[in-house]
DNA sequence: CTGCATTTTGACCAAGTAGTCAAGTTTTGA
DNA sequence: TCAAAACTTGACTACTTGGTCAAAATGCAG
């Protein structure tokens, strides 16, 4: 299974075909959805196959174990969620690149709730899958960043700020407009649909963050 | 069944015996600890009653339903969970009341993370079980708190702020430290334990939010 | 076109799980 | 002490669900 390893297949990466690129992707999608909504023990193979428009055969054809999908998805969404906080400056102005960080996110948040509760889900359950990850490559990235807002705060270039406190404060509040959507729509009622509704949660949010850790003078 | 109205049962409720008030607490003490951890389709009414001590036909004499158990774990808990909201006192100093607020939010994130976990997951969920409560006396609670605090704002006693994004502020970074927890503690490592550092972190989230809100002099 | 590799699926199986039941054991109030 | 009520449980059922399998359909290089 799964060694078309013949002469020309275009772009594709060694050893996959055209129709598994397509199907993968499908699928892929089909799983986000699926398992976003209801976590990893509340979603069924069949669920995802429906959504994906294919038989559960043919979907375990494609991904023999349900733990196989759960963590490619998770996996790919990943990299995708952290890029933003990579791409804090340490030469920029603090107080911008953490409003276009909080920006960022928020916007991250408004377009893609799913990736968003699917990180949640996993982490509230105590990270089964990706406990490694957490202590590895994103441990080492937050204490990049940490070190980054430390100096700043040595430099008083912001309030004396504990960094990773700043950090967890940003992903809590930012990541909140997904993970409680329903709580927050509950509250606001249809405000939140209403245009220029996102601007304003970014205007409040940004605001007090920052507020919160400018210098006084 | 459940017909003891007879004479004299002491101090407890209308048709309960003593067995059922303890077995019932047993039962709903076992039923958070394992919702918490395993969301409602993860758990097991066999985990349960395990963890209860005893046998499943028996739990189901209590609760004849997987649902009932969950739903009064759940509304058990959200009373708890609310009232410190609740307390917050619109003659007292704004910015001491709101440090008390979150002094406390954070202290219960940390002694029963478990309730935090639970809320957490019926609402990532999309909040099935109890829509009808944050539609109804949850945003009844919000918007009178949130109407204290624009009126403080008004007073100039806070910054211009928009009051229900600074509960969610709030809510978000408090239950933060419950719900992602292993989160925290893959990125902070042994520090988590370390004594104090609840103390600094409330420190940290404090100073970050109410210097974000404090009247600029 | 053709033959081989890839893809697709209906039917099936085994494990896990919510909930039932009837028969026993314990508690309780008089 | 004793009978009725309350409580407890082993054994069982019905159903869901992850995963298998063998055979059919389709795609594709030469």
């Amino acid at each position: 299974m799964a060694t078309a390893v013949k002469g020309k297949n275009g772009e594709r990466p060694e050893g996959t075909t055209r129709i598994q690129g397509i199907n993968r992707r499908i699928i892929l999608d089909a799983a986000l959805e699926v398992f976003s909504a209801y976590g990893f023990r509340g979603s069924t193979i069949d669920q995802i196959a429906a959504k994906a428009g294919m038989s559960k055969p043919n979907l375990l054809y494609y991904f023999p174990r349900k733990q196989n999908i759960y963590v490619t998805v998770l996996e790919d969404t990943l990299e995708e969620w952290l890029r933003p906080l990579d791409d804090i400056d340490p030469a920029g102005d603090p107080v911008e690149e953490l409003r276009k960080y909080i920006t960022l996110k928020l916007k991250m948040s408004e377009e893609r709730p799913e990736a968003s509760r699917l990180f949640a889900n996993e982490i509230l359950h105590g990270a089964p899958a990706i406990s490694d990850f957490l202590k590895g490559h994103l441990k080492k990235l937050v204490d990049e960043k940490a070190a980054i807002i430390r100096r700043w705060v040595d430099e008083k270039k912001l309030s004396p700020v504990d960094p990773y406190h700043l950090i967890f404060m940003i992903w809590a509040t930012t990541q909140h407009y997904a993970d409680f959507d329903v709580q927050v729509r509950a509250i606001l009622g249809s405000q939140v649909s209403r245009p220029g509704f996102h601007e304003q949660t970014a205007q409040a949010v940004i605001s007090i963050i920052l507020n919160g850790i400018k210098p006084r003078d």
